[in-house]
DNA sequence: ACGGTCCGTTGAAACCTTTCAATCTAGGAG
DNA sequence: CTCCTAGATTGAAAGGTTTCAACGGACCGT
């Protein structure tokens, strides 16, 4: 109830309110005396700051975003792990929005945060061309995209090579012997999803197998779910067509198809050998490890923290475009 | 660059600045011509309604902030996604922050949010009874605690019962025959830890089994990692004292303590039945399928957040303590 | 005792928006 | 032709903080 300013504050401690404001933030410049009488004052009547005020005039925040594809996704969170540490070094609060991958949520949370004019934005956006992105840095925000990268510059940006991974994991498998395999990712309007394509067609083209023996099957989005439906699918086709490995374009797609696989009775990786895509703790936790794509998660959070704070501290700041290399990890799940 | 004010907006298109914000607030009260005037100057200046400004003056704020314990937790996140559902329905936009565990931490996000004042928290704390939580709500800030409930009145709360939980899932595991049982979860600081603890107490003694053969396992953390160790510790025990089935806290911890059995070459639930609690997806897309608790996640958060939506909006509103009951979910982990 | 420093404190201006009473305009009624 | 009304527009005040130039007093050296 008290909703008390630093007016009622100046008047309990009998100062001016210019040192009020000197005790919140520059208390070396207030003797301990009246330092000390103030923060009493302001214990008294359960004084907070206005931040709305606060930040009108000094027009600097304290806080960052980071706007997300899919809150569920345990990538996604362990990016933001690597985002918040950086954060937190930095005394910024970081505020996480879910944008469930719909480019209308993500717009009205730029928007939004834009308003309130936080001090920097990270964003894995829907979609890295879409000038909802460039109206914001228009505002002058800092914004660096996060797992995904942009053909115009103009922007930090921190990505894993999407590409190679790809490649990462056809040749795996083609190095396992495999001859029929299937890609198993959608909808393809998802970057990621058809960059990891990429790769793969791009290895498979080099081993000489036949082009139409690496399969696309399309899914309608990136989860445990779908990944099933994927698995009865894949059982549904005829033992002849039916690929001898499947490569997914994110580990709950993997997680999904191993568990249709296993409780239909075939085994992995004798019947399906099968590899995942971001190697989330969920993949090495699979009762059949889970042979997947590894990108330095916290990593990727962590640098994308400093090319935003560099851009809001250093007037020199340049902009960059961070490329990690991914890694495979090969666990049961191919190896058998 | 173009920081624009509702001063250069009104400038341009040769109105009073009463009229720009008539036409952010109120377009009915404007003539369509000066309407279409203003917003055309708008587009052109790149005008950005500066939120400190507006909130300041409006005293109210258009977001919700939902404080979890852990963001790479599924359940967390799927609590969110309720959360989020009912919040977009009412126009507000929903800041995640993740206090990691860290009591300190989620006193600097409150602390934070209270000085932004926004419209509402809604928090999973890391303890219900702390007074950092009446300080939010002296501060005249409404708040719900989700999952947890508090002793005290003066604050809604939504939570699902945890004793009748660990009660669900002991009374199954003796229900399927076992007479040694593990309970596996810590630390004791996580209230949801204690409370399943009671609850499978409480079922136990019911039994007439020996109280010594419900054994505990304390564990550093609900995680994965930690539910691996667990099963090192499990196998470590002679067979004669080892429990033929474990009771885990969370899913996270059981999917960690069933993969560290499958991969030493055991086999559940033959050799240990295991029962994980909150269900989340990756529960049933274990290669083994997961027992578990299940709690209605996202309808906890959506009537969570129209608690919450009741207070700020509704003068005679009346503090609730809503109460779920869980439900055992059996699968082949406790049913072989 | 005097001038000069330096430290602590002050008060007013500025930040940008919303609100509301007051003013203006056009058009209809008498 | 005048008066009234309803609707459109205006202008100033208010909201809480930070900033900064200015001020006052204490202390030092001479």
């Amino acid at each position: 109830m008290p909703r008390s300013s630093v007016k009622d504050v100046a008047a309990a401690a009998g100062v001016s309110l210019g040192t009020v404001s000197n005790v919140l933030n520059r208390p070396d410049r207030v003797s301990p005396a009246t330092r000390a009488r103030v923060e009493q004052a302001m214990a008294d009547l359960g004084f907070v700051r206005n931040e709305s005020a606060r930040q009108l005039r000094a027009g600097t925040s304290r806080t960052l975003a980071y706007v997300l594809l899919d809150a569920t996704n345990p990538f996604f969170t362990d990016v933001a792990a690597g985002i918040e540490e950086r954060a937190e070094a930095a005394d910024l609060s970081l505020f996480m929005c879910n944008s469930s991958n719909s480019a209308a949520r993500e717009k009205g949370y730029l928007d939004h945060l834009a308003e309130q004019r936080v001090q920097g934005i990270l964003v894995t956006p829907v979609d890295p061309e879409s000038p909802t992105l460039d109206e914001v840095i228009q505002r002058g925000i800092p914004l660096v995209v996060v797992d995904r990268t942009r053909s115009r510059p103009g922007v930090c940006s921190v990505s894993v090579d999407d590409e190679l991974g790809g490649r990462l994991a056809v040749e795996h498998l083609v190095d396992r012997g495999h001859q029929r395999v299937a890609y198993v990712g959608g909808p393809a309007t998802i970057g990621q999803v058809r960059d990891r394509w990429v790769g793969a067609v791009g290895a498979w083209r080099e081993t000489g197998l036949p082009e139409a023996d690496l399969v696309q099957m399309a899914t309608a989005a990136l989860t445990v779910e779908e990944g099933r439906r994927a698995g009865e699918r894949m059982l549904g086709l005829p033992t002849r067509r039916r690929p001898t490995a499947a490569f997914c374009a994110n580990d709950l797609l993997a997680l999904g198809l191993l568990q249709h696989l296993i409780t239909s009775g075939r085994r992995v990786p004798e019947d399906l050998a099968i590899v995942g895509y971001d190697d989330i703790d969920f993949a090495a936790a699979a009762a059949v490890p889970l042979s997947s794509v590894r990108q330095p998660r916290q990593l990727l959070g962590a640098r994308a923290a400093e090319l935003l704070l560099d851009e809001t501290a250093n007037p020199a700041h340049q902009h960059e475009r961070v490329v990690f290399t991914p890694e495979l990890v090969a666990r049961t799940s191919t190896l058998g």
